[in-house]
DNA sequence: AAATCAAAAACTGCATGCAATACTGCTGCA
DNA sequence: TGCAGCAGTATTGCATGCAGTTTTTGATTT
């Protein structure tokens, strides 16, 4: 069973076959995703090419790419910086992850192999046993899992990468999520209702029970960010 | 009302406040989708460089930003190659075209104001005198504002970035889609029920009306190729 | 003390050059 | 005649330098 979760951090030890430009844009996204380059960071070139020890150039294209993916901001002859996410955007990125992964859901529902069922369904029982013994990191790790295994059954690649982005960039915006009591018992059920959906092929109730799923941990990252700022 | 289909490829004449890397994305990107510049042709740095009478910086940089959008794809230290579609990918962008519109046309059905469902209805009753009067040009644009209005009514940009985005991808494989004869009053009809749906307020049946205008239109496609191969 | 303006410093955009790698065609051998 | 190895060429990856623009800072004025 190969799931791989983060792919643009394949082969981040071995430095050969990888251009400079593509480990720059790998180390500078990983800097920003873990808030080590906070939203609003202008990102000098000089001070970056000093940092990785490389001439500005690969910098500059690397920035260019992280550009694309929405990372950070372009803005002509003026440093480029890490992009602010407004609470309205971040709004409507929760809610694009949810359709996407309700979509990703449904289509796993109807084309989903046999032999992949099995698995969803095994991955599920074995995250009972986590919720049991109330092991918060194996769930959350497990979570990943059970959630790629949706993505991967999908059987669109396009679909299912846009989840996973959307999802790796939400990533700082979500982590404590299974910190709140009851959490896990209760995202384990709704895990239920999901798997049970996709296995019987009820394409319907798979896209409702995901998205109601995405939904609650949207309002649990919402209340924490209120009590954040109160 | 203003609707930008295309968002690259504004201030395409005026060259300033814009930077050449910019403006060599737009180009190249253009001469991909427009079919100028064929899947598997080489990117030669040189070669671009020369013949937009710039230095190979800003080509190098610009073949990085469409490597992002799947335009191209990017071989370490080899030629960059404008990216090949395989009929099953083409299978796939298709489906997630779909299942993107079909999100975007049950967001709208929940949360378009007022006004916008009345100029969704507005722009569908347009499009019947286009139908009466056979005007396929007239239709194809008026039909891409259909689309793109029902793409806003989702109040979602992301999703709405990435339907257009894929659309626009898919667009040099759609061309002919409404040659088929007595396409345009089916289309209609459809866009008649999406249209009722999202108007109501019914969710589920705006979904399921864009899945099945979207899976028709699709197949047409895979008619027209089928009968190009034989 | 605050605001304004100007000069300097800093930074980006782009061009060019060099080294390293990949590709091409040729020659020699089976 | 066909294939393998090798030299030459082409092409990418990266460094560096310069020009133009933006930002900062400090002085001057109100």
């Amino acid at each position: 069973m190969i799931i791989r979760v983060v792919n643009e951090t394949v082969e981040m030890t071995s430095s050969n076959k990888q251009t400079q430009t593509d480990k720059l844009a790998a180390e500078i996204g990983d800097a920003i995703l873990s808030g080590v380059l906070a939203p609003g960071t202008r990102l000098d070139e000089h001070r970056l090419a000093e940092q990785y020890a490389v001439s500005r150039t690969p910098v500059r294209e690397a920035i260019r790419s992280l550009a694309a993916t929405g990372l950070v901001e372009l803005r002509p002859r003026r440093s480029a910086v890490v992009a602010e996410i407004t609470p309205a955007q971040l709004e409507i990125m929760f809610v694009a992850m949810g359709e996407l992964e309700a979509t990703c859901a449904r289509l796993s529902a109807m084309s989903m192999t046999p032999i992949e069922r099995r698995r969803l369904q095994s991955q599920h029982e074995r995250m009972g046993a986590l919720v049991e013994s109330d092991d918060v990191a194996g769930f959350i790790e497990a979570n990943l899992i059970f959630h790629a295994l949706i993505y991967a059954g999908s059987h669109n690649s396009i679909l299912a990468d846009m989840a996973v982005g959307l999802r790796r960039r939400l990533g700082p915006y979500r982590r404590a999520q299974f910190r709140s009591p009851g959490r896990l018992p209760r995202s384990h059920a709704e895990h239920e209702r999901i798997m049970q959906a996709i296995v019987s092929g009820d394409a319907a109730a798979a896209h409702a029970a995901m998205l109601n799923h995405v939904s609650l941990v949207e309002d649990t990252f919402i209340g924490l960010t209120a009590t954040r700022a109160a």
